[in-house]
Order: structure tokens, then sequence, then C-alpha cells
RNA sequence: GGCGGCAUAGCCAAGUGGUAAGGCAACGGUCUGCAAAACCGUUAUUCCCCGGUUCAAGUCCGGGUGCCGCCUCCA
């Protein structure tokens, strides 16, 4: 099996084949950054940076370019709203992301295009649109012109003459065909704006990512990422421009994520239908709201719910058992079988390791199945402790163990379930407990040790009103916090 | 009105021709003073409905029903 790839333009999964050799471009649409992330937005970063992380498991050079709109409409009015520069809005909103992709464990893009950095280049791909007669100057706007280019309409698979476009003339606007969209703007004298050859202005939403995907990974590259929001109009826009202004196909793959609901409406800053991301973090700890994010396919919409994370979190918590109660074993000291060979469990372990590495990769190179993979690595915990029941603990099959311990490597360098990686992970045993709740523990012992069950039971409520849970084992009792995943 | 998507157990969810992954919940068991945690086991003769193609269909084709998205800013 190889990597295949759902192509939404022709519907079916195709082989891939990067554009060049060895080297993978994508490019991510990124905020704009009006306000600060929500979860909707997080998940389609967590879901590009997966899909990066596999590219760069499968030996590709990647380059990942994400912008941020940092000037736009609602930016104004939100700057203007508060009587600041429309500047200090962006950037505020842009240091918000940069921290929540941080405790996401997104991996760093290369570069964070910014709009207002890329204006000469904007112009310049605007104007040469214009000399190409895609694209014509009107009252100060500079307009696409959409029935100058055949293809229109492919990506989003409609056509030009069934859009009901009538609506879309606002006042104001020149535009020769209701379908035509601004590539620049004319600005009003008390709103942000670049000179360009059309008068003092600025961009219009889709030419920016023209210019800057195609400045840093070329006319034609490999994936381009967004929400499924984001298709139409766009990226079709988008898209059209591309490919009007360099003459060359644009993006081999697109790779549109579903999108999050809540309840039963979309989440949206403009509905103000939204969780925002740093909310969420101060109820669900990280690694399971990525967890949460990649349990199901990327392309599927996600419902998003407090229920819904609190059953993530107890998936997750079993996954991180399996995975520490393997290096626990691996660390055990327990006499290894003789190299070469296999105990009658080691046996059974040592094929079912083989089969559930070659079923992860099997669903990674799947159109990047993570919620398949995901399921992959429950059954290898179910195997190990299969193997833990029946081998006891005087065996050790070092070999199907260190390849268990290897897929689990592999799984999480991939999936970015733990912030620390797996070792991180299993260093991390002693949750940190209150002073308070550890005196508490230690009265109960004593009540426990003078069988006063009464008074134990009683002691148990109390530490949990405190948000931890007491668990009783043969070496004494210990405290947790309650919340699964919460350590 | 146009275009598109989805429908799998109580819930979430994977599965694009070969006879239903996985998680949660529930139940049974081991353990426990009782619990919790942990572990083991059980839980869809069946994939919205009706036709068709095929040796074989949740998977392909046709029709129907239901839900949803996009066509306006949006990850």
């Amino acid at each position: 099996m190889a990597l295949h790839v759902y192509d939404h333009v022709t519907r079916t999964r195709r082989l891939f084949a990067p554009v060049h050799p060895g080297q993978v471009g994508m490019y991510v649409c990124g905020m704009t950054v009006q306000d600060k992330p929500h979860v909707g937005h997080m998940f389609a970063f967590v879901a590009c940076d997966m899909i990066r992380r596999y590219l760069e498991h499968l030996g590709y050079a990647v380059t990942h370019v994400q912008n941020f709109t940092d000037i736009d409409d609602k930016i104004i009015v939100k700057a203007r709203q508060e009587g600041i520069d429309f500047r200090v809005v962006s950037q505020r909103n842009i240091d918000l992301y940069h921290e929540c992709a941080a405790v996401l464990n997104i991996r760093p893009a290369h570069r964070y295009p910014l709009v207002t950095d890329h204006i000469p280049e904007i112009v310049a791909f605007t104007a040469d649109l214009v000399a190409k007669d895609h694209a014509y100057a009107a009252g100060g706007d500079v307009y696409f012109k959409v029935r100058s280019w055949d293809e229109y309409g492919f990506l989003s698979g409609r056509h030009v003459d069934d859009m009901r476009s009538g609506v879309r003339i606002e006042v104001g606007e020149a535009k020769l065909d209701p379908l035509d969209f601004a590539l620049w703007k004319s600005a009003a004298p008390d709103e942000p704006g670049w000179d360009s050859p059309w008068g003092r202005g600025r961009p219009g939403w889709h030419i920016e990512c023209s210019v800057m995907a195609t400045k840093y990974l070329g006319p034609h590259f490999d994936f381009h990422g967004g929400g499924r929001d984001l298709l139409f109009p766009h990226h079709e826009n988008e898209c059209a421009q591309s490919c009007c202004g360099t003459g060359q196909k644009f993006v081999n793959f697109w790779l549109h994520n579903g999108l999050l609901f809540l309840g039963d409406k979309k989440m949206s800053k403009s509905d103000g239908n939204f969780f925002a991301m740093g909310d969420v973090l101060a109820l669900f700890p990280a690694e399971v709201i990525r967890f949460f994010l990649l349990n199901a396919h990327f392309r599927s919409q996600i419902d998003y719910g407090e229920d819904r994370l609190r059953e993530a979190g107890v998936a997750y918590d079993r996954l991180r058992r399996g995975v520490r109660r393997l290096a626990e074993r691996r660390a055990s000291g327990a006499a290894p079988v003789p190299e070469g060979l296999l105990s009658g469990p080691g046996e059974v372990l040592s094929r079912a390791v083989r089969e559930h590495r070659r079923r992860f990769f099997a669903a990674m190179d799947d159109d990047f199945n993570s919620a398949g993979a995901i399921g992959v690595l429950f059954g290898l915990v179910r195997d190990l402790n299969q193997y833990d029941a029946a081998a006891g603990p005087e065996l050790l099959d070092g070999a199907p163990l260190d390849e268990a311990w290897a897929l689990f490597e592999d799984a999480d360098r991939i999936l970015g379930l733990h912030r620390e990686g797996l070792a991180g992970l299993v260093a991390v045993t002693a949750p940190v407990v209150p002073q308070e709740v550890l005196d508490l523990v230690a009265e109960r012992v004593a009540a426990r040790n003078r069988r006063d069950w009464a008074a134990a039971d009683a002691l148990r409520g109390r530490i949990a009103d405190l948000g931890f849970a007491v668990e009783d084992g043969p070496d004494g009792s210990t405290a947790r916090p309650a919340i699964p995943g919460g350590d």
C-alpha cells in the first residue's frame, strides 16, 4: 500500500506523487485574525499538522506555509470600535493562535506570511491579471473577470450559469458581471490603505493566498488545506486567479476538513456560535482535545460537546495507560527470554504487533485516516494486556515488546498525541496533588488501618469534593485528579 | 432554484466488492472492607427503505425517505 489521497475534483482516491521528487509543498489557509481562535479553527490546523507529520514520516521534505489574513473589513471594524490600530487587533490574535497551536502540539509552519507584508507582490500579481485581461479596474477597485476563465467552477463543482448571482452586487461596486470578485478594493480616507496603480486601497480576500502560496511554494504544489467552508468561494477564486496568473495547474490535492458543529449549527465567528479555544483548554487537557479531533476522519463533520470530550478523555486514558504499562514491563528487570527465541505468548504477541503495524500504516495511507489508525492502537493495547496475563510477571519477550514500543513511538510522532513524546509521557507518573488532599488521604489510611470504614468512606467523599479520586492498592492509597486525562 | 455531502449497535466511530475495527456506556467476572482503578469477557445474522449488477454489496448502479452543508464573511 502506498499513500492515496482523496481528490474531490474527481471524487476518487488517487495515488500520491509529489510535484517535485522527495519534496512536498503544503499551503494551509490560516485565520483571518479578527478574533481569537475557536475550536473549529484549531481542528483544521490539527488535521493539517497530522497530515504534515505523516508526510514527514514517509520521508518527504515538507514545506508548510500558513498565512494570517491580517487586514480585512472585520478587523478594521474591530479596531475602530476599540479605537486602536488594526495591527494591534491582528497581532493580538496571532499571538493567541500561536499559544493555542503550541499546547495542541501543532508543529510550527515554516512560514507565516502576512498579507500586509506582501502588498507589492499583490499589486504586481493583480496588475499582471489585468494585463492578461483576466481582470479590470473599475472605480478604484479591481475585479477578477470570472467568465474569462473557462474552468471557473471546476473545484467546487458548480457552473457559472447556475449560480444565483444577482444578490452579490453591493452598493458602490462597479462590477461588469455580478460573478466577478474583488482583487483590490479602494479604501476610504479613514481606512488603512496602500498606494497602487488604481489609487489607495487594500487587497481583496482571495488574492493574498494566490500570491503568498505561489511565492513560497511555486506555481504548482502538492497540498492546500483549509476548512470545507472555504471551498467556495475562497478556494475557487484563489485557484482561478492563480491558474490565470501563472498559466499552470495550481494545487494537486485539496485537503478540506469537515466543519465542527456546536449543537446543530456550524461553529462560526460571525454567528457567535463558537467556543474559544482558550475556554475549552481550561476544561480539558490539550491532549484529550487533540485526541478527540483526530478520532474521526478529518474530512467528516464533528459535533462538539463536553460529553464527547469527556468520553474522549476516558478513551485517551486507556491508550496512555497501555503505553505506561508497556514501559514498566520493559523496565521491570525480568529475565528476557534468550534472543532469537520466543515464549508461546511472545509468539502470539509478535504476530499481533506485526499485523497492527501493517494496519496502522494502511489506515494512514488511506487518505490520512487517523481514526482508523487510532483504532489499531487500541487493539495493540488489548493484545499487550493479554500478553501480560498470559506471560505473567516472569517472562519478558524482548523483541515483540520492543516492536510494540516502536509502533507506539511511530504512532505518537505521527499523531502527536503526547506533547512530551512517549518518554515524557511515561516519566509523568506523579500528578500534582495538593497537600490538603494528601493529608486527607493519610487520615483515611489511618481510619482504614483501624477498620473504621465509615470514617474512611467519609474521607473519600471529602477528597472527591476536592476533585480527586482515591485508589487503594497493595502499597497504600493514592489520589489522582478525577478528570480523565487530567494529569 | 442550482450544486454537494451524509445515513453503520444506546452514543461516538472505522470500513469504496469478499462476508461488520475501535472507543464510550451497559452487563457478567477477577480484585476490594465496600469502592475506585485495573484486567478479562459479553453486547449489530447486520449496515435508512425498495429494486438492480455480481459467485459475492455496508461497500457499485437506479429509485425513494430523512438529515445537513454550500451558493453571503467563515477553519
